[in-house]
RNA sequence: GGGCGUUUAGCUCAGCUGGUUCAGAGCGUCUGCCUUACAAGCAGAGGGUCGGCGGUUCGAAUCCGUCAACGCCCACCA
């Protein structure tokens, strides 16, 4: 086989990618095997693959790829999710470039225009995907509307409303009046703003010496409904406004001042504008003072006719306006430059609007008290720990969750009303009729007689099911496939929905399958540009994933990514590290072809070549055990680093040159088989992280039969014990090895042309790697101390050695020397005075003392030696 | 306002329960090499009072206190 001197990824991945999904090698089913399970974080379902996904189902496919390797049952499950409010409001814009308005379809009409959209855009993400190499069961690929996902979600509502754990009332809610819907509490995003504290002139009505009082606020816009004026009792300057009424400024109502603690006598002037209907506070004081509640705002941000004036106008218009219309009326006393913080849509970026609406809740304590103990408790783990403080301090302050959205994209909600009002719940119209039935005791009720709720159910009451809700658990609770997969084995997300579903699915999984919804949570970091920013659109900063793979491959891209992603760090993404992965993937493959080019002969195993067989065995069985333990730590990064350094490291710079054939000469048999395996066996190291590479070298490397696949070999087989002396040696011949070359290359040495002696004392255990020695650097090894004045002398493990290079280089190494001399002398020094510390001897550990008082006889050993060879030099000048 | 986290080489980060795996890794930098697998490479080298100060200890990057900078999460101060 003639390979290219560079590997190219296009060649061989879309081949490999098809050849596992023709072999089945994603699929799983229920057996024998210990299953390991992973759902999928569902994207939008009209998403396209951002940086966040590959990293994200790079790990995922890391974890689901090396358990498949540990003989495990691997199903990783993928799927889409509706993204309700996300996706209306794309098919809203999309309706509105048509010139179509939402309001003017029904919601049937509007429905089959979603639905369109959805078939057209929908699940691209999962083919680029695939692109990734991700081996996900695609025959599993669901849906969050998809019919087994809708009918779990419909029978979950049910069932919690019957349990009392749904109501229905008219709350405050956060209102966005750009997607017309309520949100939940975590929907909304604080930003700071810098705006204005407006001070307004309310005059104290039947006043006659005029007095006013002045009320801070920064949304004069809302003075339409306000209802009172609240003051603290216990605030002096304030006494004389008590049972007093004001007038509200340009509305020329008349309304009471209360009295409240809640308000804060230093802030402002310490007068209050109450407005029940737009401000949760005030909402508050509303209840508790009976007072009356005007909502000035439509639903869409505009004034509405309630509030008298301005109606019709844009709320911040209205600021503006009113601003001018309160300083020309004399009743603005000030403006001040503030600072607040203002609550944005997540989704739609336009400020919320607190709003009095109806709308139905889950009460959340319930779950909350169930949720928090297995995580605390790391039955169920989070990757990094520091995200329990995040999960316990929301889960303890619980609020009541909002899950009825004024959408019709997402699951209906399943309320009927009756004509003389009020509800039923149930799982379809005909069993609503039967319950409308007995509730009324009309038996002539007809279907058209009730009403089905308008709203849809948020998007995250159908995904914390999902890891139920894919293997039908909710519908079918004692299938088989529930009972193998649940619960799940790694969940990999971001920390930003730990709320909005991390916490939510450990609330379903004990709720519906009496246990955890997965085991270990792995949280990623954001990924940002090289100097630390968000990626944006806006910005042009972040890289289309897809064109990455095209230019660096995709294992190149995996690895690019791993190499930066400590679990929970944000990662700073730069594309250098997909160089870096794409230069690996090339290293890798011209190993192989090193390898693969050899020719074999029946010839005995030369000495340098056993050793280092056993030698590189051992480092695998090292490296192997690493590895295992950083896997079991979730150290993913470090783990591909370990396996990194021992290809191209041990293996390629080491290894393979120690047992490399002279050009053109044959390898002896066993070298070359052993070679073949080790070759085989770190491809299996690191196929999770290069899937593709990993699978083209395997096939090739021996003769495989059709249907094989590295993917679904066992890295048990993998030995874990191996000789640590072997390795320490090793070690100490590299690093003299090192020496030589360093000298060398220093003194511009042809040393592939003239042999030198180098000089060991009288030290076996180098002796023994004089083969290697030989192989490496050319030296031939003298047993013995060297009388030569003129040798290089220098030191590895406080072990000297002397390379006489048949010229008189020693005299330039005379500074060196001494300066090595000098550091040691000071190290003496700094033990002697550790040695000599009574309190030291008297407190440290014995084997302390011991190792210190082994440096100390080391340390000695090394100065003399190099005072001797310094002062037999020193002669010679 | 509350809570959490980070600060170690030019960059990105490891360093768990204090002591030879303690000052590390990768990348970058510098030097020398187009050596017959690979210049997307090979062989070497340099580089840090471990954020500041104080304490505990025979001994501190590691434990405690404090200050500073940065980041994240939560919270109803108009």
């Amino acid at each position: 086989m003639e390979l290219a001197s560079k590997y190219n990824p296009a060649d061989v991945e879309g081949k490999w990618y098809q050849y596992w999904l023709d072999n089945k090698l994603f699929s799983s089913k229920p057996d024998g095997r210990e299953p390991y399970t992973v759902v999928i974080p569902p994207p939008n379902v009209t998403g396209v693959l951002h940086m966040g996904h590959m990293l994200n189902n790079t790990i995922q496919d890391i974890l689901v790829r090396r358990a498949r390797m540990t003989g495990k049952n691997a199903c990783w499950v993928p799927g889409t999710d509706h993204a309700s409010i996300a996706t209306e409001a794309k098919v809203v814009n999309k309706l509105a470039q048509q010139g179509i308005k939402k309001t003017d379809l029904t919601r049937e009409e509007f429905l089959k225009h979603a639905w369109e959209w959805t078939e057209e855009h929908g699940g691209i993400i999962l083919k680029q995907l695939r692109r990734l190499g991700a081996s996900c069961d695609w025959d599993r690929t669901a849906f969050t509307m998809d019919e087994t996902r809708s009918k779990s979600v419909i029978r979950v509502f049910v069932d919690l409303y019957r349990k009392g754990l749904i109501y229905r009332g008219v709350r405050m809610v956060n209102w966005d009046p750009k997607a017309l819907t309520a949100l939940s509490d975590e929907e909304v995003i604080y930003k700071e703003e810098h705006s204005k504290l407006y001070y307004l002139r309310y005059m104290v009505e039947g006043d006659a010496e005029g007095r006013y009082a002045v009320v801070a606020t920064t949304r004069p816009e809302t003075i339409m409904g306000d209802t009172a004026m609240c003051i603290n009792p216990n605030d002096p300057k304030n006494q004389w406004l008590k049972g007093k009424k004001v007038i509200v400024p340009l509305v020329n109502r008349v309304i009471p001042v209360i009295e409240d603690d809640y308000v804060d006598i230093e802030f402002g002037t310490g007068c209050l504008k109450v407005t029940p209907a737009h401000d949760v506070n005030d909402y508050m004081l509303g209840e508790k003072h009976n007072l009356q509640s005007i909502d000035i705002f439509n639903d869409n941000g505009t004034i509405s006719e309630a509030a008298g004036l301005y109606v019709g106008m844009d709320r911040f218009d209205v600021r503006e306006r009113i601003e001018k219309d309160l300083a020309a009326a004399g009743l603005l006393e000030k403006v001040e430059a503030y600072t607040n913080k203002v609550g944005f849509s997540e989704r739609t970026n336009v400020p919320i609007e607190p709003k009095l609406s109806m709308q139905w809740f889950l009460k959340m304590q319930h779950f909350a008290d169930m949720a928090l103990p297995p995580v605390m408790n790391d039955e169920l783990k989070f990757y990094p720990p520091k995200y329990k403080n995040t999960y316990r301090n929301w889960l303890e302050n619980i609020k009541d969750w909002c899950i009825s959205r004024q959408l019709w994209w997402g699951h209906r909600i399943p309320a009927w009303y009756l004509p003389q009002g009020g509800f039923v719940v149930a799982e379809t119209p005909e069993e609503a009729l039967e319950l409308a039935k007995a509730k009324t005791g009309n038996q002539d009720m007809k279907p058209e007689d009730l009403r089905q709720d308008e709203d849809c159910l948020d998007t995250w009451f159908s995904s914390w099911l999902w890891p139920i809700s894919l293997f039908n658990g909710i519908l079918d609770p004692d299938n088989e496939e529930i009972s193998y997969y649940y619960p799940t084995s790694d969940l990999v997300t971001g920390p930003d929905i730990i709320f909005f579903w991390v916490a939510r699915m450990i609330m379903a999984g004990y709720e519906y399958m009496g246990n955890m919804p997965f085991k270990n949570v792995y949280f990623t970091g954001i990924v940002r540009d090289k100097i630390g920013r968000k990626m944006s659109k806006s910005l042009g900063n972040s890289p289309d994933p897809l064109e990455l793979i095209d230019k660096y491959g995709a294992d190149g891209v995996r690895m690019g990514m791993m190499l930066a992603a400590p679990a929970g760090n944000d990662i700073l993404f730069d594309e250098a590290l997909c160089e870096q992965g794409r230069n690996f993937n090339n290293k890798i493959w011209n190993a192989f072809r090193l390898v693969k080019g050899w020719q074999t002969a029946d010839a005995e195993q030369p000495e340098y070549a056993r050793l280092a067989t056993g030698w590189f065995e051992a480092m695998l069985a090292k490296t192997t055990e690493e590895v295992n333990d950083l896997f079991g730590k979730y150290r993913l990064s470090e783990a591909l680093m370990v396996v990194y350094k021992l290809f191209w490291d041990e293996f390629s710079s080491w290894y393979l040159e120690m047992v490399k054939p002279a050009y053109g000469q044959p390898i002896d048999r066993a070298t070359y088989e052993k070679t073949l395996g080790f070759f085989e066996t770190l491809l299996k190291l690191l196929h999770p992280f290069m899937p593709f590479i990993t699978e083209e070298l395997w096939q090739h490397i021996y003769d495989r039969k059709p249907g094989e696949s590295i993917m679904v070999q066992t890295l048990e087989s993998i030995s874990t014990i191996y000789n640590k002396e072997l390795i320490d040696g090793f070690e100490n011949a590299k690093e003299i090895i090192k020496n030589i070359r360093d000298i060398y290359q220093k003194y511009n040495i042809n040393w592939k042309t003239d042999s030198n002696a180098l000089s060991i004392g009288n030290n076996n255990k180098i002796a023994k790697f004089t083969p290697i020695l030989n192989k490496l650097t050319n030296v031939f090894i003298i047993q013995k101390e060297s009388s030569i004045v003129t040798d290089i002398i220098f030191i590895v493990q406080n072990q000297k050695y002397s390379l006489s290079l048949g010229r008189n280089f020693a005299i330039l190494e005379l500074d060196r020397m001494k300066n090595e001399l000098k550091y040691k002398q000071g190290f003496l020094e700094s033990i002697k005075k550790k040695l000599s510390n009574e309190k030291f001897l008297h407190k440290a550990p014995l084997n302390i003392i011991e190792i210190e008082r082994k440096k100390l006889l080391d340390a000695e050993q090394t100065i003399s030696s190099l005072k001797e060879s310094i002062s037999k030099l020193e002669q010679m000048l």
